[in-house]
DNA sequence: GTGAAAGCGCTAACAA
DNA sequence: TTGTTAGCGCTTTCAC
């Protein structure tokens, strides 16, 4: 069995409240330094492991934080998990990826079971707030939304992809693109999101034609076939402003693949900021998400939101920035 | 605050004892159906929702899994995360994700408090068995090592790269490269590192003079640097096995930089298998690890650890396998 | 079939 | 400066 505080106060023959206050440093000033030593000493001797279910049985905190949203697997989504994990890791706290997929009764709380945490962050995820609020009448727990979706409710750390992209549409309207198509999933395409909305107003303001091309699958082989679809008629777009940097790297090989150039025939331009981008022979332009600072700033609301239940929610906006390489340089 | 079954009990005038029974399905046969049902609907009523940690304090179980390594950022480490949380979600258990920085004091438990977990995976971190079964005296939690680097001592999913890295240089030999070389991070670079081995053993046995390409930084543009300061010389190498795919990613694209066709030039071959290297305009060659596979048995050592804890330690070895793209076809 | 009582290991209020 | 007591919400004997 693992050693308790009550087998140092048996040992010692004082009190495992005592223990207890050593243990934790509270009663800094009226703990005797004598009692102290002896029970700091003895506890390393033992080997003491406090007990942090049971702590947090009284207390009523884990300090377990957990990440939700949809698509956790993505390389932008594992390069926030992680960047997260290191943040709050400094803190004491540690990390649960929660992976919510679309099309089960997952959404409904009662139907996996999770373990309690102090704090959640809904990651590109806007129904986080609505589920875990109403779900039953007790206080709502702490949340935060964070990146480009996100609920109203809560804080927020709000990516703003509006600004950006009407300059990455802009941009290839400049280098001379007068059939701009924007490859989008079929979700995303819609009033509303920041990049369907800034891609249409570029597009109406230059007195171009909007082109869609609709994505249903959420892989880069979708992606792929996607584009190898449009692409090969002769009414093939020449500039394509690409949802996220996944859906880029789909097109760019289904580009390659069909013997067209990026980004003399095809210019092409991604959005988040992933590695791979950068890494192929023609590297790809993006819009590079904010992410360390996204993810500081959401932790920092959370850890105020747990501190204090009732402060008034906070918001912050974060302007992405457009990169520009070669895939959209002629 | 939250209902409890004490709630649920005086509602109904009943023990509590009773409705914990009902509502973990224990007593199947001695509880009365209209007790059991009364205890159903109110609990439903009431949106009762278990208390996971009263129940762990009791029970001594969390329901908690822990996945240990030193890089869980890599794409690779991401996609087996994820996996592993999928696999885990089914079975109602849950996933920490605990990245251990290796040169920092962590490595000692005492330094960043842990939240208890049922058990462990050690993702290509040989170091897990060590650190966690010694700690104290008592009982070596549950925890099976899985991937290319583990420990003799627990359950083990070992991936043998030995087998399949020989094919791979094989392949390069067999494709006319002539200088082949190694591309690998110091730290993996010593005898009894399969990779390692393998490619010592094919460079000898075909008579050719090994090449390290050794890297120290662990980033893809570290990688790629160092490719870029290896390959600008008159005698640079005719092929190149890398240690693993983001190495493979950062070399291609030094290559192209240095002017240098993919695989006329230099030929390419990875290990990991992750997605990037398959989206190139030149593909690169890899070596596919079994992540689905991996995890799925990982998941099941570890389950029989955590309910028989006695259980002989289990081992299995699981085979990548080459798949062999345009980076290495002439 | 059901209930009473004990206790998991800890923290926190209140005494002394 | 230290100790006593209660209790967090649950599971688990054991008795009825």
């Amino acid at each position: 069995m693992a050693v308790t505080i009550r087998d140092i106060a048996n040992e010692l023959k004082i009190s495992h409240t005592t223990v207890s206050r050593v243990l934790r440093g509270k009663g800094e000033n009226f703990i005797s330094d004598a009692t102290r030593n002896k029970v700091m000493q003895l506890a390393q001797a033992m080997g003491y492991q406090p007990n942090r279910i049971a702590r947090a049985l009284v207390t009523g905190h884990t300090n377990l934080i957990a990440l939700i949203g949809a698509h956790l697997y993505t390389p932008y989504s594992a390069q926030v998990a992680f960047q997260l994990a290191q943040e709050l890791k400094r803190n004491h706290y540690e990390l649960i990826v929660r992976t919510m997929e679309e099309d089960s009764d997952e959404r409904h709380l009662l139907a996996a079971p999770q373990f309690p945490v102090d704090g959640m962050i809904a990651f590109d995820y806007p129904l986080g707030a609505i589920e875990f609020s109403d779900n039953t009448g007790s206080p709502s727990p702490a949340i935060v939304g964070m990146g480009a979706y996100f609920l109203e409710q809560t804080d927020t750390v709000e990516i703003d992809l509006f600004s950006v992209t009407l300059e990455a549409v802009q941009h290839l309207v400049e280098i001379g693109c007068r059939r701009i198509a924007y490859l989008v999933s079929q979700k995303c395409n819609q009033i509303g999101d920041d990049r369907h909305d800034a891609y249409q107003r570029v597009i109406e303001e230059s007195g171009l034609q909007p082109h869609y091309i609709v994505t249903y699958g959420e892989s880069r082989n979708a992606y792929y076939q996607t584009v190898i679809n449009a692409c090969q008629h002769a009414d093939r777009p020449d500039g394509i402003f690409c949802h996220n940097d996944d859906m880029a790297i789909g097109a760019y090989r289904a580009l390659c693949d069909l013997g067209l150039k990026v980004p003399t025939d095809v210019a092409l331009v991604g959005c988040d900021g992933i590695e791979d981008t950068e890494y192929l022979e023609r590297p790809i332009t993006t819009i590079m998400q904010p992410i360390k600072e996204m993810c500081a700033l959401a932790w920092k609301f959370l850890k105020q939101r747990i501190q204090e239940p009732d402060y008034p929610p906070q918001r912050v906006v974060l302007q992405p920035k457009l990169v520009i390489r070669a895939s959209s340089q002629r």
